[in-house]
DNA sequence: GACAACGTACCAACCGGTTGGTATGTTCAC
DNA sequence: GTGAACATACCAACCGGTTGGTACGTTGTC
């Protein structure tokens, strides 16, 4: 095999060739070969940084969470200052990222961790990580809005988070089953209006959103 | 081998066992010899009932969507007067059928459809099957709440119906990832108090019920 | 006895992983 | 500053086991 990547960057070049190939065929229909056909690299490349296929799971599962931990964290909505446009900033970048083909939006995470969960306890406590430690990341911005709110109804900020992530998640699997990105919309659409009613304040201000039409029918 | 189903058995067996085992550990993860093994059959008897593995994936999917629709089909929840009483009476079912590991209530159709949807069409046409035929189910009775609903707010009966599911296949895969049922019972209790927020009618009635307080924090 | 429903034996391709080895730095005594 | 000693990064070929799939024989039923 010829080269085609420069020395040194093939940890790299397979983690992110890892989070891209996993996300369209996922962890167990991926081999070896196709890994590193897919970097440009060699097999012994492979074996030198990773000391198996499980452990280079693991590690995409890492790497996912902390190339996605930096989008977040230093995204625009965070400079809104009201806390409830922040949460609704979240999740409306969450929707501007959805496009194209599934395998370009849906999350590396919980694609393999439905691979994993059973068989593979590393992998699925990495995977486990990167969800619930973005789901934490909302916590504070939830907590503000839900301290003004008008009607909490024993809504609590971790619980709100969690669910976010579980409309998300489910959001993708809609998106990849029905091979349309507009039901992965519609799903975020109803989680917007869904934050919004729970997290509202009491009164007088001009409403955020409404919930957007449904798609074209899927299949 | 020794033959442990009776004969005109296999395929049944072969079809009851690609759910667990798929469930479990996802479809490419899973060999043919894993399967007739849990099966209790032989080789021979899986390629003489299924031309291909992929073939045998299809028919697993329409397995489970036949199987569950039978299910769902019989439940109890359909016999209340009040269609809000439906709708909610079938989360409280999808909630009560979440218990134990979540190999034994996860959803077949969205564990494939992950590893499917952009290699295997054909799986994926049948995963998305499944899932928005279930969907349907629901139509009807989300319709009927929401013509009476105080603030319906744009939502509409399909796109309601498919948010449901939506959340569900979250559901699974927070429960999966935290290795804990009480995170997808989290995210359903949270799924019950939307859909009672957008469907409750105009005044008068005692509430249906309260959101539950968060389960133990996950991993 | 014919045909579906299997069981047994087997194969070529592919799998994850290992091997022996090379190219490219980096360290440090002198 | 330079060259020996060492460490890191990587490669091509290979290995034993597993894979999906096939060929063919056997069993039971109408």
């Amino acid at each position: 095999m010829v080269r085609t990547v420069k020395r040194g960057d093939a940890r790299t070049e397979l983690l992110d060739a890892g989070v891209a190939v996993i996300r369209e065929r996922g962890l167990a229909a991926t081999s070896v070969d196709d890994l590193c056909r897919a970097a440009g690299v060699t097999k012994g490349a492979f074996f030198h940084h990773f000391a198996s296929k499980d452990a280079f799971a693991v590690a995409v599962a890492e790497h996912w969470s902390a190339t996605t931990g930096e989008l977040f964290r230093h995204a625009a909505y965070h400079d809104a200052p009201d806390p409830l446009d922040r949460v609704l900033g979240y999740v409306d970048l969450r929707d501007q990222l959805i496009d194209g083909r599934a395998a370009e939006y849906s999350c590396a995470a919980g694609t393999m961790v439905q691979e994993a969960h059973a068989t593979n306890p590393a992998l699925r406590a990495a995977c486990a990580a990167a969800i619930f430690d973005h789901a934490a990341t909302l916590e504070a911005d939830i907590a503000a809005a839900l301290a003004r709110a008008a009607d909490p109804a024993g809504a609590d900020a971790a619980g709100l988070a969690r669910f976010t992530q579980a409309v998300l998640q489910g959001a993708f699997i809609l998106g990849k089953a029905g091979d349309d990105p507009a039901l992965a919309h519609e799903a975020i659409a109803y989680l917007r209006h869904t934050l919004l009613r729970t997290l509202a304040p009491p009164a007088g201000r001009p409403p955020h959103d409404q919930i957007q039409p449904s798609p074209e029918e899927p299949a």
